[in-house]
DNA sequence: ACGGTGTTTACTGTCGGCTGTCGACTGCAT
DNA sequence: ATGCAGTCGACAGCCGACAGTAAACACCGT
């Protein structure tokens, strides 16, 4: 007992897995489970969180949830709310917060990125714009989003700076929620290739200062594309 | 039992308080004692922590301990190491990672700040380069870099942009942090004042992006100079 | 000496239970 | 009805104990 991943624990497990494989523990699969539960919306925001019933829920112990609710808490994902705890609610603030943040890190991503970034990587996001032109023509919105996404992540990974990476990818998932609950979509802007290109154009041509003002107005228009909703 | 801050528990306490408060929870206080007694190097970079050691010290269990060191981990100050945990080992690119993020973060700040800002924070800011001008002629140190923290919180408070003060206060004791370690001080330059004085020239015209350009210089001159040693 | 195999030890992960607190409910007096 | 005290159920904070594990140690045949 204890050693198996949550939901296996009771009905047993196939044996024909051909390695060893050695679960997380009770604590980190709880955290995973939990935010994936909050992100994707089946957590409605400002619902309360009780530790005892996803213990229950699971068959395992509060301990292990409690662990996981302090790190959403640190993260912000859950609140404390007097006694007990409740699922983070967005706010329109919040939002607008993010998304200067976003400008923050990725004007400055792109700005070391020009200094940085090798020529694989220029290729990737070449060829990145190209199937975000089709996927815009051909008005495939998951298709859209997900291209904008993996340009976004290219860019701030040639920074090779794990802060960077680490901010970046912990309010990531944040935007999509927000998308989620708020707004339908907002990839209705069909500039996003030409942008994109502008930027892809100035890590190319190795001119930081212009990279980062390219990046900061994508992003800004972004903002104010979703602000006027 | 249980119910009194660490420290108290034993010797009892006073019965004249005049108004009741409520203790924090014993997690919260192991975590500000531990957080504390890394940032201030009592706790050597790459030595174990041991839960179990810490709550015999101060006479509480294990759990409110594994909270705290729970939050700990998700913020970097300590690390999984197999089995068991350590104190975060900083390192040379740590520091240049963290000193890119300041770039991102108060550099865009300062563009924000200056469409933000308001008259008594501006009026508090050009007091500041002027004490941070008294310190440095009396060779006042610990006033130096005292002044300096004030500043730039200044800045980033004045954005009002919750994410970017919490990104902020969370890089901040990490930086004191690395200059304990690794420097002595990084305050022998004396361009400080004239750096800040054209911040704040930039932020009282509401010109963002020459706020935006001085920050940044400033920051980054900061960086060359300790990595000069 | 030395690789390899028990064995101990010191720790983390997890559990179940106890206690304090809060909010809702109940019943009584006004 | 209304205000108040008492009661109760639900939940978080905390605890002591147990189980599992990794590294250090001791032992052994070679």
């Amino acid at each position: 007992m204890g050693y198996f991943p949550i939901g296996l624990r009771k009905e047993g497990f196939s044996l024909t897995e051909d390695t060893i494989v050695r679960a997380k523990s009770l604590a980190q699969q709880a955290y995973h489970l939990i935010r994936e539960a909050i992100l994707s919306g089946r957590l409605q925001p400002g619902e309360r969180f009780i530790e005892s019933r996803w213990a229950m829920e699971w068959n395992i112990s509060r301990s292990p949830v409690r662990e996981a609710v302090r790190v959403l808490v640190a993260e912000g994902l859950l609140q404390e709310n007097g006694n007990g705890y409740e699922v983070f609610r967005p706010s329109l603030q919040d939002f607008h917060d993010l998304y200067e943040m976003r400008l923050a890190i990725e004007a400055m991503a792109a700005r070391l990125a020009a200094e940085r970034i090798k020529e694989p990587t220029l290729v990737k996001l070449q060829e990145n714009v190209e199937q975000t032109q089709r996927a815009v023509t051909t008005g495939d919105g998951p298709g859209i989003i997900s291209y904008n996404t993996e340009f976004h992540l290219l860019i701030v990974e040639s920074t090779n700076n794990s802060r960077l990476i680490h901010s970046f990818q912990s309010y990531t998932p944040l935007i999509d929620y927000y998308c989620l609950l708020v707004l339908t979509l907002n990839q209705q802007q069909t500039d996003i290739v030409a942008e994109h290109q502008a930027v892809v154009d100035a890590l190319r041509a190795k001119q930081a200062t212009d990279a980062y003002e390219r990046m900061f107005l994508h992003i800004r228009h972004d903002l104010t594309v979703i602000e006027r909703m």
